[in-house]
DNA sequence: ACCTGAACACCGTTCAAGT
DNA sequence: ACCTGAACACCGTTCAAGT
């Protein structure tokens, strides 16, 4: 339909998705899936959908990548890439390493929560690796005894991917709150009719810390509390 | 199809899905929904395969369930409580009452891997303020200062809801693992071909730990780390 | 009021047919 | 070799029609 100026554009850089390219690739394919994915969520990610912006066929998608799940991992290990590369490469303090590994995860998935979706739902898929190296390299310089190692990565990992999964479960079913005080007053009303007999702490927690907590700063909490656990056993 | 006596077993106690009781109710459905889950997982259920369980139309679900988020969180909310009652009430000490509220729903959760899914899923769900008391209630008779009884069971939450989720999912993608050395050797081969100098402490994992480990002694080490920054901070 | 089941508006995936 | 897009085998959900 769009009359394509063949080759001409050749040595421009900038990537237009608008147009149709000359050909297909994974690459491509998976950059435009993290666009929809960015832009519309989860739920806007189809073959239709992707097979129209790239306008081209459903099938011709499957030239390039196996099936959904591939699309998705791959699109996951491309965002989880990026992040810990940032995170990583600075000879900084061990457990100030872990801290900005956490938070950049943390962060990443907090802006694109389809990310902690697909990671909380394959655990051998290609991001998981880069995620251990990440926060489990900073313990081979601590004086974490040799056999704990794995198991002190691997909660830490647990620890993120739970987080950021709840995180990314919240911006899915309400993708834009905007007043967050009313919202959380909901949700603290809505625990407050439970019975009290039965649920002390959360009638506690909902009168008190629950309307006015910050998911960031609470997440940093879990985390200092795993580096002072990690301490205190050495 | 098949030939009922009605009324006549009314006082035998035992529930009986093969043949149709009297009136639909939520109970009978969620509970049918149940079976299903966890004789052939989050796959095959469907409301059509429900309604044949039932016998009979997908459409008369829908008088006793709003949808299938609705369905999934009620069966969850059904598990979780049964598992919290077992360990809750009893009055052993913190510590040890917190270590067996996360094995319990570890265990619940390797059970029933679609609870692990579903959890991970939904941050509000009525399970979710159960399993908040279950690990916070006891931080309520430590010393912990106050302020920090929301963040600390939040991060015991986060932990557990990610390593079940993990499991969960290792379970849907490889539902039945007979040689699990194999399996685990497999990951660890694949591991070793990422690049060392990228990938250090990966390699270590892959060449001493992983062939090895066994998920619930991980899952409680998790636990105990935890436990050793709560001590630790007061 | 409760149930029935066909119909609707979608999915992911396949595959014969084109270039 | 790569692409096309109709077709297949499903979904969750709705709703007119029954009892």
């Amino acid at each position: 339909m769009v009359p394509m100026a063949t080759g001409v554009q050749r040595t421009q850089q900038t990537q237009r998705t608008e147009r149709r390219a000359d050909a297909l690739s994974k690459e491509r394919i998976v950059d435009a899936a993290i666009e929809i994915l960015d832009a519309d969520g989860e739920s806007a990610l189809t073959f239709r959908a992707l097979a129209a912006r790239l306008a081209t066929g459903a099938g011709a998608i499957y030239h390039h990548v196996a099936n959904k799940n591939d699309l998705l991992s791959t699109a996951v290990n491309e965002v989880v890439a990026e992040v810990v590369a940032e995170a990583a490469g600075g000879d900084a303090e061990p457990r100030e390493a872990i801290r900005a590994a956490a938070l950049g995860l943390f962060d990443a998935i907090d802006a694109h929560p389809w990310v902690g979706t697909q990671l909380s739902q394959d655990p051998w898929q290609p991001a998981i690796p880069r995620i251990l190296e990440v926060l489990g390299g900073p313990l081979l310089t601590l004086d974490v005894s040799r056999c704990a190692c794995f198991d002190t990565a691997s909660a830490l990992m647990s620890y993120v991917l739970g987080a950021a999964g709840q995180n990314a479960a919240n911006a899915r079913v309400h993708p834009h709150v905007t007043d967050r005080a009313a919202f959380l007053g909901e949700i603290a009303a809505r625990w407050t009719h439970l019975d009290p007999a039965e649920y002390p702490f959360i009638h506690q927690v909902a009168a008190v810390e629950l309307p006015v907590h910050d998911d960031r700063a609470q997440f940093l909490a879990g985390v200092d509390l795993i580096l002072a656990g990690i301490d205190a056993l050495q």
